[in-house]
DNA sequence: ACATGCGGGACTACCCGTTGCT
DNA sequence: AGCAACGGGTAGTCCCGCATGT
């Protein structure tokens, strides 16, 4: 009966994040997943050994997506510009047609999803979470702070505030 | 036996709220807003007729709050300037304190919790967040249209898109 | 507050002999009842102690009309004709059109429910059922031993038995 | 852990019968019926999706026994006389004990205690009771038309009444 | 690698009955 | 006489996870 067991564990999680996006983690039932991709409960426990275990290897892959998303469009945009500031903006220009790509086939962010219901999930899966968004503060961070280095800004700003901000419209925008 | 009706249903909204803002509303059981409150699941259902009911009654007054305070906080900054430009600035300004008042005793916002579980409910709730949502567009457009009627724009942007803006931030805020 | 109490507790056994012919005692709660007729908790357990005692008043009322309706039309087959067969014959005839009377508005047999249900109620209560049922054999049994002895049968036959048979049939019928 | 599906599918319905011809179906909780088994209610619901799915399940298994206990019968006394009249005379004659041989262990018929209750039923479920009563005059029906036309009958009368009657003083039979 | 049968528990919904108030 | 608020318990549904079999 082996039948392809990397597909069935994408399959699950595909499925699985598209109900997540839609319902919420807790409002989605391994049964529903099941129904979906057709498989059953032998299945799914043979690869995740809980749903807490499918919670976490489903933001794991989502914040390795993500971070490679970061480094891909940073590394394009130091190609383009040598100056972080130009970066900085190219950076942004990009950000929205990158996102598209990271959220087909359903939109939304899984991050938010999971904050929202933060109380469910083990330190270790929340923790994956706020590393990722960390690590775009970092990454924004650095390049502003290249950029005030080349051009001194007219008004005082924190720059983590900043950095943030991206997050903070991404995530504002796929709510509304 | 507890003999105010007003109270009592009060009580269960409270809680409630607060529940699901940590939790989410799938997560959030009766049973646990009970244990809260202190009541039990007779009181639930004669005040509620179903969990859905509850989540439409919720939101409902969280609406309204936000309406009040939307309100508010307009005619305040009518009071403190008469350039539209100003008085947009200022009700940015006044923005974040203003929704501390709200969110007392927890923090978060109720719309992004309903619209991260949207297909949970029914389509009269979710139209409910919608049209506050919308009503925050229309007010702030406004606004922003008469500022912009007395001081031309440098560049041109999407009135709309702008007025999102304040909403936008705030639910990325929260999220992170 | 004082309302007529007699229309108020024939309203709450009308509804609920609608209700229990329809659907089963066990499956008409209280509160459909009270649905029906407007009431409310108070006026239901102001009249009766319990739905038990609403089963106990129901079917004394049932077997009260249905004990009327056996001696009128024993009264009025026994001022038709003097000879017992004759009588027993035309009582048969005119039971199908005595029956419509008593089922108005709702058709069926509040004995029917309860015997199907039977280990719900008190003996108190199965027993109207019984002694309705022994009464109907009573009186045609005896109508039928003085026919038999005017007219001695071609046939060999229990007596009580086809005295049985009159109600046999209709509780057949009202189940087909 | 029972192993064998067929055979805890059967001990639910086994179990379900009994219970519904002592109490009415809604009276039955399938707590009850789980303690008679000694199963869980996750074996229940992996066998049925709800109780309604154990109602249908249950008079298709009684109709299927019906049916197939009309067809024996009638082959029998098919093979005991040629003359249709006498057949017929004969199978009513089986009857009663055939009627036995269906109804163990528990004396009742599920027919009576579904229509009593019909309200709580889908539509489906009821018309598997309805074909199963149309089923058995259409079999006797036309036994009688056989026996009509080779005994020409004295009095006039409705054969569909007469091939009825036999169900009909079956279901009376039993409430008394 | 995957299916099936099932245990055990949690959650929503509802139901009966009581209490104090009018 | 009747109403509204509420207690306490139960029924139906579903869900997670394990055990066994192929």
């Amino acid at each position: 009966m082996a039948r392809n067991a990397g597909e069935t564990r994408t399959a699950i999680l595909d499925a699985a994040q598209g109900q997540i996006l839609q319902r919420g983690f807790s409002a989605t039932s391994i049964d529903a997943i099941l129904d979906v991709t057709g498989l059953t409960k032998g299945a799914f426990f043979h690869h995740f050994s809980s749903k807490s275990d499918l919670a976490h290897a489903l933001v794991q892959r989502f914040a390795e997506r993500d971070a490679q998303l970061l480094d891909e469009t940073m590394t394009r945009v130091e190609r383009l510009s040598r100056d972080p500031l130009q970066q900085y903006l190219l950076f942004i220009g990009l950000f929205e047609e990158m996102m598209e790509q990271l959220i087909e086939p359903h939109p939304g962010c899984l991050f938010a999803s999971y904050v929202l219901e933060a109380q469910l999930f083990d330190e270790e899966t929340n923790a994956i979470v706020r590393r990722s968004f960390l690590s775009w503060r970092e990454r924004l961070g650095q390049k502003l702070r290249e950029a005030v280095a080349q051009h001194p800004p007219v008004v005082e700003f924190d720059i983590d505030d900043v950095a943030d901000q991206a997050n903070v419209l991404v995530e504002g925008a796929y709510i509304m």
